[in-house]
DNA sequence: CAAACTACCATACACTGTAAGATTGTCAAG
DNA sequence: CTTGACAATCTTACAGTGTATGGTAGTTTG
């Protein structure tokens, strides 16, 4: 992230730099905080010298998650499928920690280049090998990825990675609040959320495993 | 003291009819399509006049987010818990798909209304009603609420509602992609995702069961 | 040397959120 | 009825956004 001292050289610019560049401006500031202007000026160059290598911002966008995916990995295919997916889902919660601004638009993109595709099929030929029946894996997939984005999507503006903050959010809200109208989330606040032992981080795991448990009880069981 | 009621268009505005306006203008525009003088424009006012009730944009969208909720509904506490843990699922889901511009930003809040709240709360009271540990409730909701989110990303801008759509996207996809490459992916699409009997729909639910069954086995089996 | 092509930039436009202050409609008191 | 106070709305203005259009400098080629 040091700092591209103009210079203006030709053939300085190139995607790659690019998207390296709006990625690292998203992570800092958030995507409200990533303007063509203010990318090229990280880049020592103008915005519209941006529009040579992106048609537009949305493509741009579209370059930017394709990164982040790569960033996650994909599974060898001869693992085990819950250690595979346990793995993949972990790197994937970890990665969207490091990028939050690409939760809310990963999934939502239709174009992908190959590395993306070759992610999704990795992952699809991880668990048909497993001996998981076609519609099954579809479920598994589908299921898996939807805890992924939705607990990172919790995580994004509620930041609870140490107890301080969360102690710090929890008494915001209890004051803000009746305590005598809502007893349950009262009792929830002081026995849970503020109790010393609470670890946020092991909540993602925690579903994560109540899901692929749930899965390995749906497969037809091959004594292999 | 007999009310403003002249019909000057003075008070014609309140909160009320602000949030329910860009609650419809973002259902048919989306987030993007919301802008403050459009707003205006739709309440036959000028973009400033909305600042009289609403400091800013950010906060509009707080009232919007907890409208949402609101919307959702929240269960009873004599229900059986996996019912009206199921019930509340669908239903978010449901609005969700309704408003699907509220999927990325309802749980980024911090601030929220008494009606949201109370919705947390009957959350909470109905597990521990049911019998749940407060670690283990807690535990619950994450997986839950994770899920409905996750899952209404992944449906956002992927309209697979009718099979016809379905067909088209991967169709599309398998154009554009190097069948060899990517055998698993493509196997997939062709015999799971291209079936005429393939039911997007009835995808959530599968996760939404498999989810709740998880959760029904780790409760301590008090018998009654 | 000249022409062609590549990579970059200057300008301009329509749009955004909103700060600051003017203006109007309504009501209470003199 | 007038006068002032107050609440609600509007006017204007500004900095910031994405990007269409067309220009221009540097490099490669003939």
């Amino acid at each position: 992230m040091s700092a591209a001292k103009t210079t203006t050289q030709r053939g300085s610019l190139d995607l790659e730099r690019i998207v390296t560049a709006a990625v690292a401006l998203a992570d800092t500031g958030g995507l409200e905080g990533l303007s063509m202007r203010k990318l090229a000026g990280e880049l020592g160059v103008e915005a519209m010298s941006l529009y040579y290598y992106v048609p537009n911002k949305e493509i741009l966008l579209d370059h930017m998650v394709d990164r982040v995916i790569t960033e996650i990995g994909h599974p060898s295919l001869d693992e085990p499928w819950k250690e595979a997916m346990r793995k993949r889902a972990v790197s994937a919660h970890e990665v969207f920690e490091r990028h939050a601004w690409a939760i809310g638009i990963t999934d939502a993109r239709t174009t992908r280049d190959l590395e993306s595709l070759r992610y999704y099929d990795m992952m699809i030929g991880c668990l048909l090998e497993a001996g998981f029946p076609m519609a099954l894996a579809a479920h598994a997939l589908s299921v898996i990825d939807a805890y992924v984005y939705g607990f990172g999507i919790q995580q994004l503006n509620l930041p609870l990675d140490d107890a301080d903050q969360v102690a710090d959010v929890s008494e915001a809200l209890l004051e803000q609040m009746p305590v005598d109208e809502f007893p349950y989330l009262t009792r929830m606040i002081l026995e849970h959320a503020l109790q010393p032992d609470y670890d946020y981080a092991a909540e993602f795991e925690y579903g994560l495993d109540l899901i692929l448990d749930a899965l390995e009880r749906q497969l037809p069981s091959t004594s292999s």
